[in-house]
DNA sequence: AGTACGCATTGACTTTTATCAATAAGATTT
DNA sequence: AAATCTTATTGATAAAAGTCAATGCGTACT
């Protein structure tokens, strides 16, 4: 049970088999079904969501009604709304499946009891939300740049992302329409 | 000395006088004038930045030789580069003073003593970390706003560093150039 | 099997933003 | 005080991206 989930702790930190047994205490395991939400716009977002197996978009609704990617999250990923998480505001995004997943949700009670019973997960929390943090900074400068260069980079860092999801949804994820993706990829292709 | 920084974290963790003894082993303070470089492209970033009094910028020169602000740093701010700091690899930022400013440095070995020795400070740093990611996260959400939508979060957000920056670098964070931000400031003022 | 739906593409057109060049007012430097 | 930067603005034009509508194809649904 929860494989996935302990072999991308152990990544970072060794834990050990008291350590693992306090963990599973509060993991609650979850199976679901390709477009079932696990995170509705409003609601309070209870839980943090770390993919074992499958594929979990986040995104918002703006006010033309187009879907607006923020987030894919494959397996060994987290995903949540991290504001409305933390402090228990209404979630702006919704979190839906695009493939039939696996989870493992765990509440952000839940996180804080661990990072204070096992000093070792609030360093690999620390490192988690680092690495996060940088991914973010790199997504955001890639902003500069225009459709071709953007999409590259994203065939780049996530190739297997751009393998499983519709294009349409790679091209929100970037800021641009279905239409400006679609173009710019004839583009590259008629070139080489 | 150091009152800013110390008055910081005690807004998130409080300190004995021994560890903020420890800490202050670790400080190295910094007076820099304006316009002056804190950290060049290709070099290594060696320091985290604390700003105790003034503002500072990081950017990068793109292709065409126009600078691309990634951030601005007022007092109470850390700034860096943070994948040249954590890898040591070449920094892909400049970081300069946009006015005369008072800073603390600090290497990325001290902060991993400081987080090993006092565990309140990795806590600090975890919960700083959550921060800085959510605001990027923010910060990318309004990338899909027009240009005057734009402006207006950013205003709201950080009054203080429109007033204090020139416009075009309130464009340039915002991925605008300064004649479009120009223009929407006009139209705004227009209009009421 | 047939219908409906999701997805990608294309064309025509509009809107937004960038680019280039010029000007002018302030601030800073010498 | 004069000369030089920096900053903001404006106009003319070009380029990029968005919008709307239509088509075709494959897959899922029942």
């Amino acid at each position: 049970m929860h494989e996935v989930f302990f072999t991308k702790l152990r990544e970072s930190i060794t834990l050990t088999e008291e350590e693992e047994a306090i963990f599973r205490t509060y993991l609650l395991p979850k199976k679901i079904r390709k477009k079932q939400y696990i995170l509705q716009e409003g609601d309070a977002c209870k839980y943090a969501i770390f993919v074992e197996k499958g594929l979990l978009r986040s995104y918002t609704v703006n006010e033309k009604g187009n879907d607006q990617i923020v987030q894919f999250a494959l397996e060994g990923w987290w995903i949540t709304d991290m504001y409305s998480f933390i402090t228990g505001e209404p979630a702006r995004y919704n979190i839906d499946a695009l493939e039939e997943s696996e989870l493992v949700l765990i509440s952000n009670a839940a996180l804080e009891e661990l990072r204070q019973r096992i000093p070792k997960f609030l360093e690999f929390s620390f490192l988690q939300m680092r690495s996060a943090y940088i991914a973010f900074e790199k997504r955001l400068s890639y902003m500069n740049l225009n459709t071709e260069e953007r999409y590259k980079k994203m065939v780049e860092t996530y190739p297997d992302i751009v393998q499983r999801v519709p294009q349409h949804m790679i091209a929100s994820y970037l800021g641009l329409t279905a239409e400006t993706l679609s173009r710019a990829r004839k583009q590259m292709s008629a070139r080489k």
